[in-house]
DNA sequence: CTGTTTGAAGCTGATATCGAAGTCACATTA
DNA sequence: TAATGTGACTTCGATATCAGCTTCAAACAG
């Protein structure tokens, strides 16, 4: 069985992690405990606090088998590439 | 065109950062004044720095074009996962 | 040569992250 | 009734992130 899933912001990076260390029958003070770090981390981090450390997300992304993928495609140049891009 | 690649790190991630950046035709200075941010950061964040807030992470996501996908899938009952993975 | 733009990088101070420790309500057990 | 474990959430203090500013070398144009 896997999870998948669009990560546009920090609530949903947050779910998915929630979802991880779930499926690894944790909780949130055993990951942190693994982790060296705080129980309340782990639970902003799955809140979806905004203001954290890259680090402890890629820590945290392997102690719970989240596995992340990036892409990226050029923008349109047949037209001006002048303007914004309107996706906000 | 599309790039992707795997997302198990800082490097890994600046790297998919800067691509994006590029394709986009903007100078860090460029993008990190779109940001409202110093363009140190933006130096830091693609050379792969560990230690930077996921608030700005999706901020230059967004500016950047690069989108990014979680995905997770239930561990194996009959081993420990006590190991590290290889590359570190 | 002079000026501009680029990525790379140092320094300083204000802010906030984060670990540690604790609290609380709720659920499950004995 | 009491003990235990969970997620949710607080306060406190040391540390470090980050913006702002500056500098530097290289590339390029005028």
């Amino acid at each position: 069985m896997t999870l998948r899933g669009q990560v546009r912001n920090a609530e949903a990076l947050g779910r998915m992690l929630q979802q991880g260390r779930m499926l690894h029958g944790m909780s949130q003070r055993q990951l942190a405990e693994q982790l060296g770090i705080g129980q309340k981390w782990v639970w902003e981090m799955e809140q979806g606090k905004p203001g954290l450390l890259t680090e402890r997300l890629f820590e945290m992304l392997r102690a719970t088998g989240v596995r992340l993928y990036a892409e990226v495609d050029e923008p349109e140049e047949d037209a001006h590439p002048s303007e914004l891009s309107s996706d906000e």
